[in-house]
DNA sequence: ACCTGAACACCGTTCAAGT
DNA sequence: ACCTGAACACCGTTCAAGT
């Protein structure tokens, strides 16, 4: 549990910093899809070749510079949510995201146990973005159980578990192995009604 | 991928030395359980009252203390399966194993990646108790499949998957929330048949 | 056989000094 | 406003010396 509002990282004006910023972003997320989200700080501003003191400046803890390394992808995932939301059949629309969300969560190990933890975590940099993502989500959801495609008892929460359950089985498989999408569609077949109405 | 034999911690004949391990082994318990699979060993060593070179002696790696003290429970987790084989009903023995499964795998954090890389990796300390456990798992899902009452196409790693993902869920909310038993009811009905046979 | 604790390595984090 | 790197703290791990 963090309190207080959390800082989130903000790309500098001028142009050193912004240089800076970026190198230690690039550096960020190299180390993060080989190492994991523990990768060596010190590695990362050595390989962004700025000091060390550099990187606490930009990103004063771990969480925000994990949160500035994924915002993006997060980005995108609430933006994939509000054009699926217009599709014509709402479970291959939630199906379709979910992949992607699924996708997202295990870009490297560790990253789906901070996105789970910001979910509850008002003090986490990651919060804002995973509220807006839950939000997203949960409106697919709604319209797939609208047409009676899923469970109606499926709450977003309970939606959010099975996803991050699913990411992380395939983050265990990663960089190597292929990561069992089989694991998404398990749970995919299991919350789809039995009996879809006429 | 870890290589050559793993090491089996084993309890010291003498007196001296088995009073020591047994005091390691207790101190990790509580320490795992309250800081998670990478607490401190330093810290575990002080508080079992012994130097850290001790603990290294009885435990040369914290895989090795990992698997030392969660043996018994997965030994008892391959004897429950055992008398569950006998059941009349062997859904019902099935969703019964799952849980307890469930329950073992997020004993502490770290535990259920901890067991996930040992099913997989021969050179790791837990690989043969989990090995065990998964016949014995794989064998109270086929009896479940005989009668018609499990999807056929469910792997036994695929079960293990979805409890690997259901212990996870379940290990974020430690140790003070309640822990999402639903995730394991969704995956149970997602995984039973949809059409028993008559 | 077993125990001790100093020694070394590595890394996270802060901060005074600089441009 | 931003950068540098020394300094400190903490912890994992090894090993020579001891009983």
């Amino acid at each position: 549990m963090t309190t207080g509002t959390p800082h989130i990282a903000q790309r500098p004006k001028r142009a050193d910093g912004r240089r800076n910023y970026d190198a230690i972003l690039a550096a960020a997320r190299t180390a993060f899809e080989a190492d994991g989200s523990e990768a060596s700080l010190e590695n990362i501003a050595a390989r962004a070749g700025v000091a060390i003191g550099t990187l606490y400046r930009h990103f004063p803890t771990r969480a925000s510079l994990v949160e500035a390394a994924t915002r993006d992808g997060l980005a995108d995932l609430v933006a994939r949510a509000e054009r699926l939301a217009a599709s014509p059949d709402p479970l291959e629309a939630l199906s379709e995201w979910m992949e992607q969300a699924v996708r997202h969560f295990s870009t490297f190990r560790g990253l789906v146990g901070i996105l789970a933890q910001s979910m509850y975590d008002e003090g986490t940099p990651s919060h804002a973005m995973c509220n807006a993502m839950h939000r997203s989500g949960a409106d697919l959801l709604r319209a797939a159980q609208a047409a009676g495609r899923v469970r109606p008892d499926l709450t977003p929460g309970e939606l959010f578990d099975l996803l991050s359950g699913a990411a992380w089985v395939r983050e265990q498989s990663l960089p190597d192995r292929d990561g069992s999408p089989r694991f998404l569609r398990l749970v995919l077949e299991g919350i789809t009604t039995r009996n879809p109405e006429p």
